[in-house]
DNA sequence: ACAAAAGTGTTTTAGGTACACCCATGT
DNA sequence: ACATGGGTGTACCTAAAACACTTTTGT
């Protein structure tokens, strides 16, 4: 902040956010369609919800923003978990003319102050967003997308499971209310990455006081119906 | 970055260091003076030594920029570990005259994405910074500082201890190439924020391939003499 | 001799891992 | 009856925790 006999930079700060969901099945990813045209001619492709700072606004303010402007959904808890300025996430020329365009004025370097969120992703939240506009994409499904939002999403995957290591309850957000055994497993084998032992995860959450069987089970599957869950966040802000 | 309605603010970017030493018993952060005045008189005070971003840099090129000017370190290897945006950082009204003085025009938001690096800080390195200009403080030791600086040191020791859980060869980088075992020991304790007891301690260290004793023991102390150790780079990521 | 820090083993406890079969339900 | 996923118990192994005394060196 001291030296001033370099030229400062045409700087400009927005804030990504990669949204995470859980379909049951797959982690899935909010991403929302961008069009433009270049010497290749029309193009369609995604990238992640973001904006620009607005005046009078924070960081997470503006985090905040973008996602109740998308889903409609306020006051989602928003993580910031790394910023994003090196040169060559603007090496792609598409990416530089469709933000000049978008801005009316030269850009150097724009740096984004990268967030996750979790979501709970029900048929209700699913309809909230204009498919023609959005999309909850499957994470392992994910082709390229604009600047260097691949990146950012990697870098995502990571941040969660580095919290979820020391904050079981973050995986909670994820799933819904009333949740089987085998969904909690098979979120908990995608966010760390490897395999889990059915009898071992059973003899685990039966001795987490915080994890509290229902009654109710599934009904009509042409298996063994599961039973259901639900997560006290109450006894488990208690003991931990 | 869709919507370009609403003005955007007079933002600027900065990066801030957080450089930690250890001198063998107490952790230290490097901090630069400020002066200036304002209507209570002329202040002295400390801040975090950072640069607002030039033109043609990088968020890292700009941390590795202000630590090479202040220490002569090249190269130091430096760690993005979060963002500040909040509005209230510049809550403190002589803070916001003394940016706006600095570079002579309004300021609305500073965001700053925060580093920390780790060295050995050694008689050598002490003597590199001009102590009229800097000083290695102890962390315990450090009073109110300019912006939210001293929020960003108790982020940048979180997020250490964080990082040191999942590679402990972070440690290293702390200690002398040469180092007793009741330095690791106590430096282990003041990252992690808790005691650890010296049998299992020593037990530890014997098993670990990566960290290998030395016949060099210290010269002159006025009670047995302590073993040395080196930290074997090659061995632990090899294992790890 | 004494002060000051270094160094050394054993036992207990808890948590993690490996492993194979029967159960409930719909088609 | 069969296909599909749900649910259960035991033995072993490893890692962490608790705990007190002897050794070396300078003054």
């Amino acid at each position: 902040m001291e030296n001033m006999s370099t030229p400062l930079a045409n700087n400009h700060i927005s804030v990504d956010c990669v949204v995470f969901g859980f379909d049951g099945t797959d982690l899935r990813v909010l991403l929302v369609k961008r069009s433009g045209s270049d010497d290749g001619g029309d193009y369609n492709d995604m990238k992640l919800p973001g904006s620009l700072i607005y005046r009078d606004e924070d960081l997470d303010e503006a985090a905040g923003r973008v996602l109740e402007e998308l889903t409609g959904i306020k006051d989602l808890s928003l993580t910031q978990f790394k910023a994003f300025g090196s040169k060559d996430r603007t090496s792609n020329p598409r990416d530089v003319l469709w933000l000049e365009r978008a801005q009316k004025e030269h850009v150097e370097l724009i740096v984004t102050i990268a967030y996750f969120a979790l979501v709970k992703l029900d048929k209700a939240l699913e309809k909230t967003v204009d498919p023609a506009q959005a999309q909850w994409c499957r994470i392992d499904d994910i082709g390229p997308l604009a600047f260097d939002h691949n990146l950012i999403i990697e870098e995502a995957r990571k941040a969660i499971r580095r919290e979820a290591d020391n904050n079981r309850a973050l995986l909670f957000d994820l799933l819904p209310k009333k949740f089987t055994a085998s969904q909690l497993r098979k979120l908990s084998e995608i966010i760390n990455g490897k395999t889990l032992d059915v009898r071992n995860f059973h003899k685990k959450i039966a001795q987490m006081p915080y994890i509290v069987p229902l009654d109710e089970k599934q009904q009509g599957v042409s298996h063994r119906a599961a039973r259901f869950y639900r997560f006290d966040r109450k006894a488990y802000t208690v003991m931990r």
